[in-house]
This record gives C-alpha cells, sequence and structure tokens, in this order.
DNA sequence: CAGTATATTCGGGAAATGCCGAATATGTCA
DNA sequence: TGACATATTCGGCATTTCCCGAATATACTG
C-alpha cells in the first residue's frame, strides 16, 4: 500500500476492522484509521491518511490523537518540523489494559455496593461478583505479563 | 428496597453502574436497569422496574431484554400469567465472553490480513498480533474454567 | 369466545455523536 | 520578526441513538 491508495482487498479489511471495533464505541474514524495503520509499515501523516481514508485533516487529527491515547498508535514527532506521523504501536495491550480498567472500577462498586445492600442475598451476591471480577482482572494481568516476558525471549 | 422505590445510597450505586457502564456501549436504561436489579433480591416485575427508575415500560421492556441477550439478567416466566420478572442473572461472564467474542473475530481478521499484507514487516507484526489475541483469550478461557470449578468447590 | 392483563412493536421527537471546513494556534526557518 | 507549514479547535450540520406513549399483539381466565 505504500504508494498509492488502498487496494481493493486492503479497503475491505480496513473496514472489517470499523465494522468489528465500532459497535464496541470506538468512532467510525478512529476505527478506519486503526485498520489503515495496521497495514502501513512505516508512518504515516495526518495528509496522507486523510487523503487515503477519504476523511478530512480534523477527522484524522482527532482520531490519531484518540489511537494515542488508547496506545494503539504512536506519533513519530519530527526533528525540526511541526510535521506529526502516526503508526500502529506495537503495544497493543492497549484495548485490553482499558477492559481492566472497568473490570477495577466495577469490582470496586460492588464492593462498596455490597455495604449497602439490605438484604444478605443481595450483599453476597455482589461481594461474590466482586470477588470474580478481581480475580479474572488478575488472570489476564499475569497473561499480559508473560507475553511481554516470551516476546524478549 | 424490597418495597418502596430505591434510596438515596441505592441511587446513587445505580447512577454509579451507569456511569461505567455507559461509555462502553451499554445504553443508559439497559444500564441503569442493571444496577436497579444487582440492589434486588428477588424477581422484579416490569411495571415495578418502571415504577422505580421512572422510566417507561416500554423501555424497561426493551433494555431487560437486552440484558438478558447478554445473559446478565434472566427471564422468569410465571405460571398461569403471561406476566415477565427479571433477576440478576448469577452468570456474570456474559461481559467477558462477549469481550472474548471480540478478541476470535479481530484475531481471526489480523490472520486473514496478513494474507494481503504487501510487506513482510507489516504480515509478521498482524501474524503475533494474532498470536497474541488467541493467547489472551485462551488464558481468560482458562480463569473463567477455574473460577467455575472453584465455585462448586 | 369475550374480556382482561401484560408484553412488544412502532413512529416521532429529542438529545447525543461524529464529521466537516473554516478559523485559529503553534511551531520552524530564514 | 515575517512568512510558511502544519496541527488543532470550534460552530454547525447531518446522522444515529434512545426513549417515550400509543397502538398492537399475545396469552390467560371465566
Amino acid at each position: 500500500m505504500s504508494n498509492k491508495g488502498p487496494t481493493g482487498a486492503e479497503r475491505r479489511f480496513i473496514e472489517d476492522v470499523a465494522r468489528l471495533l465500532v459497535p464496541w464505541g470506538v468512532p467510525q474514524a478512529a476505527a478506519r484509521l486503526y485498520g489503515y495503520l495496521l497495514l502501513f509499515p512505516e508512518p504515516v501523516s495526518l495528509d496522507r491518511m486523510a487523503a487515503d481514508l477519504e476523511m478530512s485533516k480534523s477527522t484524522a487529527s482527532v482520531a490519531a490523537r484518540l489511537l494515542e491515547k488508547y496506545t494503539l498508535a504512536r506519533r513519530h514527532g519530527q526533528r525540526g518540523s511541526k510535521r506529526v506521523l502516526y503508526e500502529v504501536s506495537d503495544n497493543y495491550e492497549g484495548m485490553l489494559t482499558e477492559q481492566n480498567r472497568l473490570l477495577d472500577a466495577l469490582a470496586e462498586l460492588l464492593k462498596q455496593g455490597a455495604g449497602i445492600a439490605a438484604r444478605g442475598k443481595t450483599r453476597s451476591r455482589m461481594e461474590e461478583m466482586a470477588e470474580f471480577h478481581m480475580t479474572i482482572r488478575r488472570s489476564m494481568e499475569a497473561a499480559l505479563k508473560r507475553w511481554r516476558a516470551r516476546k524478549t525471549r
């Protein structure tokens, strides 16, 4: 894809990625951009991606920063230029660690909720759920750690 | 909470749950309903929850079925009545297994994407990412299994 | 079968979201 | 500092999403 716009197959790939991510709350533009960056071997400028994806440059700008926020893309500043390039991050854990944050918050809330629950039944239910989320969260953490270790081996 | 409407603390809990879930694509009504059901010791009727949560009955109906779809709530039909009651499901894995589905689909897509990637760099990147998602997915699966076993111990 | 209780569907309207293009800010070079 | 290149912000518009209440469907009772 490095030269002209995306080929047919690449286009389809991009849209597939978007179709997958959009229902999970990722804005269309950011989702497409992510698929696009996955196909791109080197950092891309805002103008380039806006052109290739046929979106406005402003849209590309905010989409890119959104991806960056979730650590799905990395920004490459350039020496002696205001120009900014983005490439997909090799740290693709972003989405998952984000989910972990949800698990944490939920567990916290449930623990707190167990406090205000009138009946024993609801209380123990909430306690168990909190435990569950924390357990899953921990094992996820462990898996990520293993993966990181494996990679540098 | 079993008798009158939610107390102040309960209301706050409900809204907290909603605040947490809504950004993840869960509609407001369903999110609030989930928080509400967590506090409720026995199955609730549509009318009751609509009244307590001050939402229309139709909204309550679709929200409840949405929760049911994600296995976050269980429907209790009642003998000799069209009436339907809902309670929070003891199978709170729903949200996570849903996330697993995303991981699967993403891994699948990436494997396929590696095929159309022109350059070796992007191809190996996609292959690695696919591997990553599958690894995480497997360890999540294992954790869920352990939890289920532990519970019945 | 008529009548009642209940759930579900559906159309409309309101609010939120996302995207665009113009305007603005910010950094770089000479 | 001025001129330029580039990124970012912002107001408005279009689309989508969501919720409500009325209308409809469905099941149960006598």
